[in-house]
DNA sequence: ATAGTATTTGCAAATGATTGCAATAACAAA
DNA sequence: TTTGTTATTGCAATCATTTGCAAATACTAT
């Protein structure tokens, strides 16, 4: 199943409508690789159709995200970033403070972590929507020369 | 050394200032106990004195959490927490997405995980900025009882 | 004490993101 | 097709937070 069949299905499964607005959005999200803030996503869509707003644009990508079609991360400079997920499926982010560089690894790296915390203080863990912050193995190692 | 001795020094050492509006916020730190937002926190230092800014309140934060004196937390409700670390140190949060319950928890608990990723990623991760969220035992609980 | 300086402040404006609401438009049923 | 219901939209206002800047003030050296 592609990922628009999957949102249409999404939608129909819980009553939401399928609008221009939205296949706007999602179809933007499959021209992109990467990252992409809201703003961006919302300057795409207005080639497209000028009238949709930017609040919009939110609601849209608030929805995918709950549709497990989109994750968000922050990487602390005070815009929040999308990302299609599309066939990768969740996972964890690591995000270098030093070069920004954001590197995605599997929920599976992280089983032997979060079945202790589900253990240790019966916390069941979403480790899909973690970030991590840290430095990454060039800037650790540029770091690592300078000293 | 107390929490305000290590402030004054670390000010000093770094050629910051000791102002009344900085002196006043970490005393609010103290007096409270958890969590608290920047705005909570504005509103007791304007009984101190009304003419201080909430912008001074907010950079006076991130002040006190670059100096590892305060950590602040997103708990994904729009306002930020912040809590005085004081002799606890740093540590990683476990938010309950049901109820809202914050656990923390020692950075020694992530140590097997954090050498996963060095050793597997080259990644060098701050652990004690991460945020987990997920289900509390308790929520867990009710969550099974219910199905 | 005083003067000189660099930091810090309060203010106002801007930022990214969210919300309430009336008007619009998607869908389901006839 | 037409109609009725309900979700969705655009708009404007609002929210929490950040920023630029000139005025105020903490500190240093005299």
């Amino acid at each position: 199943m592609s990922c628009e069949e999957s949102f249409f299905k999404q939608l129909r499964e819980r009553g939401f409508r399928l609008t221009p607005q939205r296949e706007m959005v999602l179809s933007i999200m499959h021209q992109i690789e990467g990252f992409i803030t809201a703003e961006e996503v919302y300057a795409q869509v207005q080639n497209l159709s000028s009238s949709v707003d930017i609040s919009t644009v939110y609601r849209t990508l608030d929805l995918l995200q709950e549709f497990q079609l989109v994750a968000s991360i922050d990487l602390g400079d005070g815009q929040r970033r999308y990302e299609l997920l599309g066939l990768h499926g969740p996972h964890l982010h690591l995000v270098c403070q030093s070069c920004g560089e954001v590197l995605g690894i599997e929920l599976e790296e992280t089983k032997s972590f979060s079945d202790y915390l589900a253990q240790a203080h019966g916390f069941e863990a979403e480790m899909d929507h973690v970030t991590i912050p840290g430095l990454c193995q060039e800037c650790r190692a540029s770091q690592n020369e300078r000293a």
